[in-house]
RNA sequence: CGGGAGGUAGUUCAGCCCGGUAGAAUACGUGGUUUGGGACCACGGGGUCGCAGGUUCGAAUCCUGUCCUCCCGACCA
């Protein structure tokens, strides 16, 4: 990342821009405030929803579907839930079109086609979903439900960036009913696991996780957990939250169970979810002025060959048969790999279109390496170059794969730990906020007052409260009085 | 909703102050030469200058209104 960037934050904004659009990732489309992802942007999209699938599988969920219509009642239900997100919701109020006679080739909204109920365009799914799960259970028997939906919502922002947030975004919801508190958060807990472990060992990102603090609680929510992120300009990102709903969708939509002993409860819920905001912590967290940087383990391409054309037919088609069985190979290992042998650009015009892509390595191909047995590799993340021969050459490949994974993760591990600070006065606080930014732990007094305080007089706000952080006596930076945690400040997106 | 910058070719933008044939780069098409870090030559297609009024012989350019976009704030579980 350049040094100009980090000085002025709308030269980051650019930065980030120009990434996600000449990484082919994603555009602006002409529907405000939404984007349009393209194919490499999907793809990604997919390789990270699949790998969170087999996740979720793994511990127990199923996929299921329900409507992007919210009838408006079900969402006034849970009181908290609704004022949350009354602000941001886009409203279905008519069904039909009708040709306007007053102006040719135009559309008005038939007025005779009023909606009786309003139909919110989904922000979140627990109404819905808590409306049908009534119908679902009656005994304990029919507990616990865990369930996952992978989906689109709206959200009707005011300001909108690409991934970051975008009025309509593609995400993953788990709603899950339990028959006890403590399965609850059992459950909201090993979710958040289950997103930290993807976001580190796939997406390369390491994360803090922690518990939000009551004014940044999920509506509805008794408790929200979550993980957060370190970008490269020294502001927070929160990757996934998981949240413990306690009872509060069960009363609110009359959701009960009888109990071994015949007794009628009210169920514990809790939800949990991740979006293709993912994929904007992805590019903000690794890339570089050259362009994307993708993990391996998530990119949608991993191994890209550039043969160097030759004139001569006979050097040309031992460079392409070469290829050709590298690909075999290399495909028979399970890596996703391209041979771009299209003749209308260059070589040089391709390794900066591969970079910009976030292409984990690259390997060219020329008659002089063809004759010496060897080809030209060269990892996205260090842009090393080596002359690996071609013999064993796809070991090489699949362990250098593994190496780029592991060095992504150690570099942002790295930048995230250099940029983390214990601060324990008002004054070196602000201080490593203005000069150094990142994460900083710092004491708390425990009170919405002090923490909304600080984010008047600093920006930076509380992301979590660390879990399984040591206890340890201080005092609130800002009051003076008694904590015993430090907890994580950051300025955030 | 406040502050700032913009809307001219698919894209990025120049031209506007000082009114007079609609421009560049790039992308696109055809042909050729090329190919080890974003090639070059030739020819070609492509724009009612955001929209609506006004001033003028004449408006991308001046005036008025209006719509939209981006950036920064406000807002954002």
């Amino acid at each position: 990342m350049s040094k100009e960037i980090t000085s002025r934050e709308q030269d980051y904004s650019q930065w980030y821009n120009d990434l996600v659009i000449k990484g082919g990732l994603a555009d602006y489309s002409a529907v405000r405030g939404c984007m349009v992802i393209k194919p490499h942007g999907y793809a990604l999209w997919e390789n990270m929803r699949d790998q969170m699938d087999r996740m979720f599988k793994e511990t127990g969920h199923q996929n299921a579907y329900f409507p992007l219509f919210v009838p408006k009642s079900f969402l006034e239900k849970e009181e908290g839930h609704a004022e949350g997100f009354a602000k941001e919701c886009a409203v279905v109020t008519h069904y039909r079109l009708k040709a306007d006679t007053t102006s040719k080739g135009k559309l008005i909204v038939d007025p005779e086609a009023k909606l009786e109920e309003e139909l919110i365009i989904r922000p979140t799914s627990e109404a819905i979903i808590w409306n049908t799960y009534k119908d679902w259970i009656q005994s304990y028997r029919d507990l616990p439900i865990l369930i996952n939906q992978w989906a689109n919502v709206v959200r009707w922002e005011m300001r909108t960036r690409l991934f970051l947030r975008t009025a309509e975004f593609l995400w993953q919801e788990g709603h899950t009913a339990h028959a006890t508190k403590e399965e609850a958060v059992e459950e909201a807990e090993k979710m958040l696991e289950v997103y930290a472990t993807f976001a580190e060992q796939y997406m390369a990102l390491p994360v803090i996780r922690g518990l939000k603090t009551e004014s940044e609680r999920f509506a509805g929510a008794e408790d929200t957990y979550c993980i957060e992120a370190l970008m490269q300009d020294g502001k927070a990102l929160q990757a996934g939250t998981s949240h413990f709903l306690g009872q509060n969708f069960a009363k609110a939509f009359d959701v009960k169970f009888l109990n071994k002993d015949n007794q009628q409860e009210y169920v514990w819920a809790t939800s949990w979810g991740t979006s293709t905001r993912l994929i904007g912590a992805l590019v903000m967290a690794h890339s570089d002025d050259d362009g994307l940087i993708l993990p391996p383990k998530i990119a949608p391409l991993q191994v890209v060959i550039v043969p160097i054309s030759n004139k001569d037919a006979e050097a040309q088609k031992k460079i392409n048969d070469k290829a050709q069985q590298l690909i075999k190979e290399l495909k028979a290992a399970n890596v996703s790999v391209k041979f771009d042998d299209n003749d209308s650009n260059r070589p040089g015009w391709k390794f900066a279109e591969y970079e910009m892509k976030g292409v984990p390595v690259r390997i060219a191909l020329g008659a002089r390496d063809i004759e010496n047995n060897v080809a030209e590799v060269v990892r996205r993340d260090t842009k090393a170059k080596n002359s690996v021969s071609l013999d064993g050459l796809t070991n090489y490949i699949l362990n250098l794969l593994n190496e780029i994974q592991e060095a992504m993760f150690n570099k942002a591990k790295a930048y995230q730990e250099q940029h983390t600070t214990k601060v324990d006065s008002w004054d070196e606080f602000e201080k490593t906020l203005d000069e150094k930014a990142g994460f900083v732990y710092a004491h708390w007094d425990g009170t919405a007052e002090t923490e909304e305080a600080i984010k008047e007089k600093t920006k930076a706000t509380i992301r979590c409260i660390p879990l399984n952080a040591e206890q340890e006596n201080g005092k609130c930076i800002l009051t003076g009085k008694p904590s015993k945690q430090r907890v994580l400040f950051a300025r955030a997106y």
